[in-house]
DNA sequence: AGTTTCAGATGACGTTGTCATCTCTTGAGT
DNA sequence: ACTCAAGAGATGACAACGTCATCTGAAACT
């Protein structure tokens, strides 16, 4: 038997899913309300019943995906059979990952739109501060902050590069993602070894 | 005396300046055909003269932002006074404020359409093989590709980061574009000592 | 039982990108 | 000098979109 509030929180799902999958499956340009409206066995108007905006209902979709990310973060660092430079490196490489296979899923986390310019930041500050605790363990609590921005920076740039086909290129000797992220692991490793 | 071609020229770059213009002030939203068409003193069905989408100039307005780009790099390499390591934080910082002072725009210039996935790429090449010779001169040809991708993305995923809000944030200590771009760079300097 | 509430359906409106068609000026060919 | 093709721009129209106002029906509450 299904109550009222069970059914309207399965429609709400039910119209994030069908968000998420015309994104993955068309770009921003094929999530129009009335195709995630027919997707999710409801018509155009049904969404405003559980989100104000399509911003919003966007929004929802990109802050249950750091939400997800978070999990992975989380149980990472939780990893009893690693050491921080592969906890460090498989957080990056999940991160790029996500750029490689839904790299439209990936602008939108990183797209704080007008609306509420700090909505996706909030969603994001889980994965964040689970990467910089395994980044603590790596260099110290004093340059972790530090460290910790450059590698998401750093793999954010990366993810990105490769969205925009721009890093696959032959010109730069065919580095790719794994390249690049090693190499920077490596050099902050090295540092903290010195100090 | 203007001739016929002459005017029409005129009119292309007035589209571009309008389409940009609208882009730094309102966003991507506000850059609709018509309101281009309106700054530039024309109607709505005068784009199609001169592109064939909508799509198709703000590949134009991106192309011509890598353009100058590409000069400032080009000039920047030929600067006597400065070393390569400065030369490097130069390049790498007018990526950064073009993120900064406008950020539509710098969206724009790393988002590949699905209509021509490499006319961004091609129009990004210049910037990126000055930069690269500035790079070989500080690390040598030898790791050069390598460390020039690493620094781009680097650089690419502070402005994004940056962009999206999640930078200032005070959690990560208040480390700013400069700081980060300034360790990564001594990390690599350093690096390239020890080899 | 009667009433309130709320998810969803439906109709309508303004805006947008795009196409078809029309006008008119320019520049070349005779 | 006259003609005429060419092309830049204007205009009208259309489908699709986001959004709002209104309506319907069933569940929840008194």
């Amino acid at each position: 038997m299904i109550s009222r509030a069970e059914s309207a929180a399965a429609t709400r799902r039910a119209l994030l899913d069908a968000a998420a999958e015309l994104l993955d499956s068309g770009g921003l340009d094929a999530v129009t309300l009335r195709a995630v409206g027919a997707r999710a066995g409801v018509t155009r108007g049904a969404p405003y019943r559980h989100f104000p905006d399509k911003e919003s209902l966007l929004i929802a979709v990109g802050t249950r995906a750091w939400d997800t990310l978070g999990d992975r973060m989380q149980a990472l660092r939780a990893e009893p059979g690693l050491s921080a430079a592969e906890k460090i490196r498989g957080g990056l490489m999940a991160l790029i990952d996500i750029g490689r296979f839904q790299p439209h899923l990936y602008k939108l986390m990183f797209s704080n739109p007008p609306g509420d310019p700090t909505a996706l930041a909030r969603a994001a500050q889980r994965s964040q501060t689970e990467f910089l605790a395994v980044v603590a363990d790596l260099v110290g609590e004093q340059d972790a902050r530090r460290y910790a921005a450059l590698l998401i920076s750093s793999a954010n740039g990366i993810a990105g590069l490769e969205a925009s086909g721009q890093l696959p290129d032959p010109k730069w000797g065919g580095v790719c993602a794994e390249d690049l992220t090693d190499t920077l692991v490596d050099m902050i490793a090295g540092k903290s070894r010195h100090a």
